[in-house]
DNA sequence: TCTGGGGTCCTAGGACCC
DNA sequence: TCTGGGGTCCTAGGACCC
């Protein structure tokens, strides 16, 4: 069985290059209003930018200093919304099952008839030229003996290539990496796996299940161990996504000291909420209130409602009553509002 | 130089019921 | 006069991903 993951490459940036064609082989960095002076963060640098040593997740003022140079370009979402249901169109097109994780990334089932490595490498291939031949933009396929291991495959293609890993590799490649190299596990856990003597991919593949499940808890400790021996028997699923929530936030240029002001916020992100609530034709049945005071500092209060609704006004009161049970004196950064939906059947 | 905005899923503790 | 154990719902927070 041969499970492909498909990933764009610098996703954000090449869309915009792509109609911007004179910012090819600048380095571009997209996010925030794609003003470096104000509060916001990279969401993707082109390869050049990333030279200089900008990233993902970095503060824009930060990405300005490592290269001052670099073209900064706001976030036009309805843009790559846009162009992510070109490639996702273009990947369903090879009729197989197309599980879609993001704007720019999706599992691909395999054929049946595709026997070896050599048939799914042709396979991946034969993707890369479908998606640039229908979007001009290139991906790189990362191709696993499951849905795990594709996943974590796709990086060592980058860019433009394709990677296969499978339980005959998976050691030699990931084995001696640090923890937080497999997708699904981050800093804080690596920092628990490093209290516990685990530092390595080979290490938490080997420990005790009972350790693990004693101090990381009984379904994610083993979870982890799963994640690190890159098991997986999930299959690619191509049933579209159902939302479990839509909400919106805002971080403010300058931090927010009048309480009415904040309350005014919170009323008009909890109406966006439920535009998309509406939109999406299933009603709220909780509200959640994100409140990150300064210097950052997060608190978050939820409640269910006395019955699924999607009006506007009832979400908003919802809202508003959340944020009197919070503290409404000190100086507020953000400020979110989501609602979710009842859980799918 | 401070740290976005869109999400998902898991855990733990308390309330409440039987 | 004190107190069992199981189950579910609600809420707050944490971790992770793109």
């Amino acid at each position: 069985m041969w499970v492909l993951h498909v990933d764009l490459d610098q996703f954000i940036a090449a869309v915009e290059v792509l109609r911007r064609p004179e910012l090819a082989g600048l380095p571009v960095v997209v996010g925030g209003r794609g003003d470096p002076t104000e509060r916001g963060v990279v969401s993707t640098a082109s390869y050049e930018a990333r030279e200089f040593g900008v990233r993902s997740g970095m503060p824009l003022r930060t990405a300005a200093k490592k290269c001052p140079d670099a073209v900064f370009l706001p976030v036009d979402k309805p843009t790559y919304d846009a162009a992510s249901e070109g490639v996702m169109d273009a990947l369903r097109s090879l009729e197989t099952a197309v599980e879609i994780l993001g704007w720019d990334e999706a599992f691909v089932a395999v054929p049946d008839e595709v026997a070896d490595a050599d048939g799914a490498v042709a396979f991946a291939k034969a993707i890369q030229a479908r998606v640039l031949e229908r979007t001009m933009l290139h991906c790189s396929v990362g191709i696993g003996d499951n849905k795990i291991r594709a996943k974590n495959a796709t990086d060592l293609g980058k860019p433009r290539g394709t990677f296969v890993l499978t339980r005959d590799n998976w050691w030699s490649v990931v084995g001696d990496r640090p923890v937080d190299g497999v997708w699904g596990i981050g800093g804080k856990m690596a920092a628990r796996f490093a209290r516990l003597g685990i530092t390595t991919v080979r290490e938490l593949g080997a420990a005790d299940d009972e350790v693990l499940a004693k101090e990381i808890g009984p379904t994610m400790g083993p979870w982890y161990r799963r994640l690190a021996r890159g098991v997986d028997t999930s299959p690619v699923d191509p049933t579209p996504w159902v939302p479990r929530s839509h909400g919106h936030e805002v971080t403010f240029q300058v931090d927010l000291t009048d309480p009415a002001e904040v309350e005014a916020e919170v009323r008009r992100l909890a109406e966006q909420a439920a535009y998309d609530v509406v939109e999406d034709g299933r009603p709220a049945v909780r509200v959640r209130l994100k409140i990150r005071y300064v210097p950052f500092e997060t608190r978050t209060r939820s409640m269910t409602l006395p019955q699924p609704t999607s009006d506007a006004v009832t979400i908003a009161d919802a809202a508003a009553a959340l944020l009197e049970r919070t503290d409404r004196t000190r100086a507020v950064r953000l400020v979110g509002v989501a609602a979710e939906m009842a859980a799918p059947e």
